[in-house]
DNA sequence: ATGGTTGGCCTCCAA
């Protein structure tokens, strides 16, 4: 079973290479962020017509928006409000497997959460879904957390871990709410589970650069973590880096997780 | 140290 999570920055101008992706890499579930449009709008029947017939979205306009579009049924679905209306949340239940798909506030351009809100925001959302697992999910779920954490954790998540160090993904504060919210929920981080910690791994190269290949200044920031009684089914992981180099690309890379399906696990 | 680009929309905000 195929999962992939990927910030599509726009569903609506980005459809042709959703399907660009769904063709060529055949996911099975699909968690997408940014969508930047209202329910009413979703292209849902696009998403039929190749295969995905189970959806759930929470939309809204202009900004955010994530997606769960499913080859299998879903079982179950709902999405959690942590500190305000943005859509920023949605899970489902597919299987033995509880699904949630998150878009983690980027937090502006100020690492200081006095002088700016958007940063406060950020680690109180990251916070906030630490309290929210604690009090509603235990040792036993079957959890994949994943989405667009806007966060890069580790060293080599970034181009330059010192030059990065007071950019907002990759500060102190941020790092450690993350890898504290990780170790705290009990959920192992998918890629650094294949690839060492001293490699290079980046799921995001941004659009301010002339030649983004050339200059290579990527970070990893988006992540699908799983449950650690999920750790026997990885199978392998992949970011489908030539999907930066796709006309008219999103800034952001789709990130796969293939596991075993329930039915064949030991 | 700075500025660079993109998407959605209401002339600028968020990333």
């Amino acid at each position: 079973m195929k999962i992939v999570t990927w910030n599509i920055n726009s569903i609506r101008l980005r459809i042709v290479l959703l399907e660009q992706l769904l063709m060529t890499h055949n996911p099975d579930i699909v968690l997408l962020q940014e969508t930047k449009v209202i329910n009413d709008l979703f292209p849902a029947d696009a998403l039929h017509e190749i295969g995905y017939r189970h959806l759930y979205y929470q939309g809204q306009k202009s900004y955010n928006g994530v997606a769960i579009i499913s080859k299998l049924p879903i079982d179950a679905s709902f999405s959690i409000k942590l500190y305000n209306d943005d859509k920023r949340h949605v899970a489902v239940k597919i299987g033995d497997l509880e699904i949630h798909n998150f878009y983690i506030p980027a937090g502006g351009d100020i690492p200081d959460i006095n002088e700016n809100p958007k940063f406060r925001h950020k680690l109180e959302y990251v916070q906030l879904i630490q309290e929210w697992f604690k009090a509603n999910r235990n040792q036993e779920s079957k959890i994949i957390l994943a989405g667009d954490l806007n966060i890069a954790p580790l060293e080599h998540d970034v181009w330059s871990s010192k030059q990065l160090s007071k950019v907002v993904s990759h500060t102190g504060v941020e790092r450690a709410a993350l890898i504290n919210l990780q170790n705290s929920l009990g959920l192992i981080d998918s890629a650094r589970y294949f690839i060492p910690a001293h490699e290079k791994f980046y799921t995001w190269w941004s659009y301010r650069n002339i030649d983004w290949q050339k200059s290579n200044r990527g970070r990893r920031l988006d992540h699908i973590w799983v449950s650690k009684n999920l750790q026997s089914r990885l199978i392998a992981i992949e970011a489908v880096v030539d999907a930066r180099n796709w006309q008219l690309p999103s800034d952001h890379v789709p990130y796969i997780v293939q596991i075993t399906d329930e039915t064949i696990s030991v």
